[in-house]
DNA sequence: AATCACATGCAACAATGTTGCAAATAATTT
DNA sequence: AAATTATTTGCAACATTGTTGCATGTGATT
């Protein structure tokens, strides 16, 4: 829904523009995560490379967003589900990615377990990503 | 130890050279996981940026070394303490990055929890990252 | 010592990401 | 509704990171 998305660019103070809407849009649409890459074929080059990278530091700053570290070390995100905010970010749930067809899954409903450090560690954040088959692919 | 670095390489097949002494003396010195860039700079650049980037690529190959996602999204590596071998890895420990001074440990006594994954989907790998403060830095 | 297989360096390129600044557009005020 | 202000965008230029082909050099094998 347009208004929807205009409604999340106001709740994070952003003016509403043409590209942060599509943007916006594509995450909605997309059942997995987007790399800068899926965005710029997926806008047709309507918009300028910097502006998507921009954008996207932007959406993930306000909390709109998340990165997911991937094992060949390629950025990708995804739209967050819960509340998060300015340099607040919830999203402690585990991320797979597809050997074969390359889709990342946010798996909202299974959260990253508790991880015991050695003494003097201190935990900030913590990231699961498992690895495999879908099941789109299997 | 020099010898036991050219033993390492020939149980891998792979020719002693300097370049591949070099940096595998650095690994075994190095407390934490290397990126590309730190391991130009301990060299004083003696070594093609190229032969770094293939003998990093090989050593994955060979279970030498692993690499280790990162949050922020640049490639470290680390030595492999289990039997690794060629196209497989044992690493299933969970990796700890400092948000102060960077440093990336594998906490080899720390395995990955088991994750269940929703029906169908198959795992072939996971990764565990924490990040926050070490203990040098609290 | 000669041969062979492999590793290296160089050059050239591709992909990815960053910055400064002027022009364009959105939000706010009058 | 028009003017003002604040923010966003596109462009150019640059920096960083990673890849490939090929000639040369070095290590391993005979
Ligand atoms: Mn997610
Ligand atoms: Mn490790
Ligand atoms: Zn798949
Ligand atoms: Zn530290």
């Amino acid at each position: 829904m347009k208004n929807e998305i205009a409604e999340i660019l106001k709740r994070s103070q952003l003016s509403v523009t043409g590209s942060r809407t599509k943007i916006l849009e594509l995450f909605q649409e997309a059942n997995g995560a987007l790399a800068h890459a899926d965005i710029e074929k997926r806008t047709d080059d309507s918009y300028d490379r910097v502006t998507i990278y921009r954008t996207l530091q932007t959406f993930v700053e306000k909390g709109i967003i998340h990165t997911i570290p991937t094992a060949d070390n390629s950025v990708r995100y995804a739209l967050c589900k819960d509340e998060c905010s300015t340099g607040h970010h919830h999203d402690n749930h585990v991320h797979f990615i597809c050997d074969d067809c390359g889709t990342t899954y946010c798996l909202d409903n299974i959260t990253v377990p508790e991880i015991t450090l050695p003494k003097g560690f201190t935990q900030k954040r913590a990231d699961v990503i498992v690895s495999g088959i879908c099941k789109n692919c299997e």
